[in-house]
DNA sequence: TCTAGCACTCTACCCTTGGGAGTGCAAAGC
DNA sequence: GCTTTGCACTCCCAAGGGTAGAGTGCTAGA
C-alpha cells in the first residue's frame, strides 16, 4: 500500500499526523462498535500497512497524552473525555442528514400550529431520528408584551385572568381578591387596561400602574380602582418557571448495553428534578449554535458517561430557547450534531411562521 | 400454641378455612419479601403448629386450584394472578394511610390553583408515597359549556381564538381563514357569539349555528357572516385528545429487582404511546371507586407482571377522570389501595373548591 | 388426618480451567 | 532511527464441576 508521507513531524503540537489519523480511526471505530479497539483491529482498519506492534507504540503515546485509555490490562483502548473533545473539535467529519430525515422532520414540524404541540413534536422527532433522549426547552420570553387582557368572575372571590402576550401566547391565572367583583365591573377594568397598556411590556404595565396610582390617588373612580387592583394581582410574579419537554427516555435504556440500572435511574431522576438539567441548558443558551458537552464537562456527575449536544434556536437574531439530545459519550457525533443543528433551525423557522 | 378450630369444613367453596389462612399468609409474606415462600417459612409464620409437611399438602391443593405456583421445582410458591385476585377480593386487610401521608398530601394538593399544576402535583405525590409509577388522567369534559370566546387577528390570515369553557378552563386555537379579518370585525363576531351562545354546550353551539344559517341565509349581514365563519372553524373537532400525567417512572426501576431491562423498556414505551394506556383507563372510568387490574387482566401483554390500581375522581356525583398507580403484581395492595382511594377523593375535593 | 423420613431436584455460588485478546518489552531487521 | 518480530505476561470470560441449601413429592407410620 502507498505509505503516506508521515515523516513530517507536526511542529509543536504533541500529536504526529499518524497519531491523529490512528486516533481518529480509533474513535470512529469505537463509536461504531462500542467495544475497546485493539492494535490489530486498528492495523487492519488503517491503510497504513503497519504492524500491530507499531500501532501499539502510537497507542501508548496517545495514552500518555490522555486521549485514550484501556479499561483493563488486556483490553483495547477507548477514548477518554478529552479524547472525544479533540475528536469533535478538530477531526470530526459531519455527515449531513439524509433527505428522508429532513423530509420527515419537515412534514412533522412545519404543520404544527400550537406552540406546545410543536415543541413536543419536535422533541419527539429529534429523539426518534437520533435514537437518543431529547430535550426541548420552551422559549423563555425575556420580554412579554401584553396584547390583551380579560377578566372573568368565578365563585368565592376569585377571578380568572386571561392574558394574551407576545401576539399569540395565552396565559391564564386565577387570582384571589378581597371582595367579589361583578362581570361588568371587570369588563370595564379590562377595557381600561387594554386601552392604556396594550403593546407594552408587562414589566412596564406594573410600573405604569404604580405611577397612575400616585397621580390620581384621590379622584380615582371606582372603575380605575378595580382595574388597578386586578392588574396588580395579575401581573405580579408571572413567570411560571421554565419548562421543558423531554422525550425518548427509553432510547437510553436500549443503548446502555451495560445496563447499569442504578446509574440509568439516576439520570432519569435528574430529568425529573428538572432544575438540574435546566442549569446545564442555561449554559448553552449563552452561545448560539451547536454546543457539545462531553462526559464530566457538563458539570453533573450523573452525566459522566453521557454527552449532551445542544443548540439554541430562535427567529431572526434572537435566541428563544435551547434544544438538544442526551446520549452515551460514544454517540455518533458526526450524525447527531448536524441533526441537532437542523432541528434547531427548523424549529426556529416554524416559530417564525407561527408568529 | 392454641390451635384454631380448623375442623369446620367450608361448605361448597373449594378452599378450606385453613387453606385460606395459609394462602393469605403466603401472599402477605411474598408481598413483603418478594421471594418464593416455602413450606417451612409458612409453618413458622402461621401460629397453627403444623409441620412443614402438612403445609406442603395444603400448598399442593392451592396449586391445583391455580392460586399459587412454583417458579421451579425446588423453589417456594408465589401467588398467581388469580391468587392475587382472590386475595384482594376476599381477604385483604386495608391499612389506612398514616396521618403523615394524609397531612403531606393535603398540604400539597389543596394549595394548588392551576389545573395543570394540580394534576401534576397530585400524580407526583401519589407516586412518592406509594413508590410506584402514577398516572392521573385529566378530566374529560363530556360536555363543555362555552362561557366566552374572543378572537384576535394574527398575520397571514390566521386568527387566534380563545375559548373559556366550563367556567374556568381556557383553550386557545389558531385558525386559518380564507381572508384576513379586522380587529373590530372579529370583536363584533365574538360579541354576537357570546350573547347568543354563552352557557350552551359546545356541541349545541355548532348545531345552533347551522340552524341560524339556514334561517337567515339571504339577509345575513356581514357581521353575522364573520361570526359564523369564525365559529365554524373554532368549534370543529375541538377535543385535542385526552392527556394524562405520568410521574415516578423511576420508581419502577428501583423495584424491579430482576431488572429485566427490556421488559421495563416496553412498559415505559407504553407510557409514551399513550393511546394504549388510555384504553385501560377508559375501562376504569366506567365504574366509580377503586379498581384493581392484576397482571394480564389489564389486557396488555406488557403489563403481565404489573398491576394497575385505579380510582375515578370527581366532584359531587360526576366522574371527571381516573387516576392510579402501576407497579409490580406484588405491590402492597393493602397500603396502595387506600392511598389511591384517598388521593382520588382529595383531588375531587380540590377540583370542587377550584371551580 | 397429620407427621416424619427420605430421595430427589433445582438453584446459587464458588472454584478451577483454558482460550482468546491484547499488551509491553527487548532484540532483530530494514 | 523507525519498524517489526517474538515472547512472556495479564486480564477477561465462558464453561465445567462440585457443594450447600432450600424445597418438593411421596410413602409409611402414628
Amino acid at each position: 500500500m502507498t505509505a503516506l508521507p508521515i515523516h513530517r513531524k507536526s511542529p509543536s503540537v504533541a500529536l504526529s499526523e499518524r497519531g491523529q489519523l490512528l486516533f481518529k480511526l480509533l474513535v470512529e471505530r469505537y463509536i461504531a462498535d462500542g467495544e475497546p479497539v485493539g492494535s490489530r483491529t486498528l492495523a487492519r482498519d488503517s491503510r497504513l500497512d503497519l504492524s500491530p506492534a507499531t500501532i501499539r507504540n502510537v497507542m501508548a503515546d496517545l495514552e500518555d497524552l490522555g486521549l485514550i485509555r484501556s479499561p483493563h490490562t488486556s483490553a483495547g483502548r477507548v477514548p477518554t473525555a478529552p479524547g472525544y473533545r479533540l475528536f469533535v473539535d478538530t477531526m470530526m467529519a459531519v455527515r449531513e442528514p439524509t433527505a428522508t430525515d429532513i423530509e420527515r422532520m419537515n412534514a412533522d414540524i412545519a404543520s404544527q400550529t400550537d406552540l406546545g404541540v410543536l415543541l413536543a413534536r419536535t422533541s419527539n422527532m429529534l429523539s426518534e431520528i437520533t435514537k437518543l433522549a431529547s430535550i426541548v426547552m420552551v422559549p423563555r420570553p425575556d420580554h412579554q408584551s401584553l396584547r390583551q387582557v380579560e377578566f372573568l368572575p368565578l365563585s368565592d372571590n376569585r377571578v380568572l385572568a386571561i392574558l394574551v402576550v407576545n401576539e399569540r401566547e395565552v396565559q391564564n391565572r386565577i387570582i384571589h381578591t378581597a371582595r367579589s367583583y361583578g362581570a361588568s365591573e371587570l369588563e370595564q377594568a379590562a377595557n381600561y387596561l387594554n386601552q392604556a397598556f396594550a403593546g407594552r411590556e408587562i414589566d412596564q404595565v406594573r410600573e405604569g400602574l404604580v405611577r397612575e396610582m400616585a397621580n390620581t390617588r384621590a379622584e380615582m373612580d371606582r372603575m380605575m380602582q378595580t382595574a388597578i387592583e386586578m392588574a396588580e394581582k395579575t401581573f405580579v410574579s408571572s413567570r411560571a418557571g421554565d419548562e421543558f419537554v423531554v422525550t425518548g427516555h427509553t432510547n437510553l435504556m436500549a443503548i446502555d448495553e451495560l445496563s447499569n440500572i442504578e446509574k440509568l435511574r439516576q439520570v432519569f431522576e435528574a430529568f425529573n428534578q428538572k432544575r438540574d438539567i435546566l442549569h446545564l441548558l442555561d449554559q448553552a443558551i449563552g452561545a448560539s449554535g451547536v454546543q457539545i458537552f462531553i462526559g464530566e464537562e457538563s458539570g453533573y456527575e450523573v452525566l459522566s458517561d453521557y454527552s449532551v449536544v445542544t443548540s439554541t434556536y430562535g427567529t431572526g437574531g434572537r435566541n428563544l430557547g435551547v434544544l438538544g439530545v442526551i446520549g452515551p459519550t460514544r454517540m455518533a457525533y458526526s450524525r447527531v450534531v448536524p441533526l441537532v443543528d437542523l432541528t434547531a433551525r427548523m424549529l426556529g423557522a416554524a416559530l417564525k411562521s407561527l408568529t
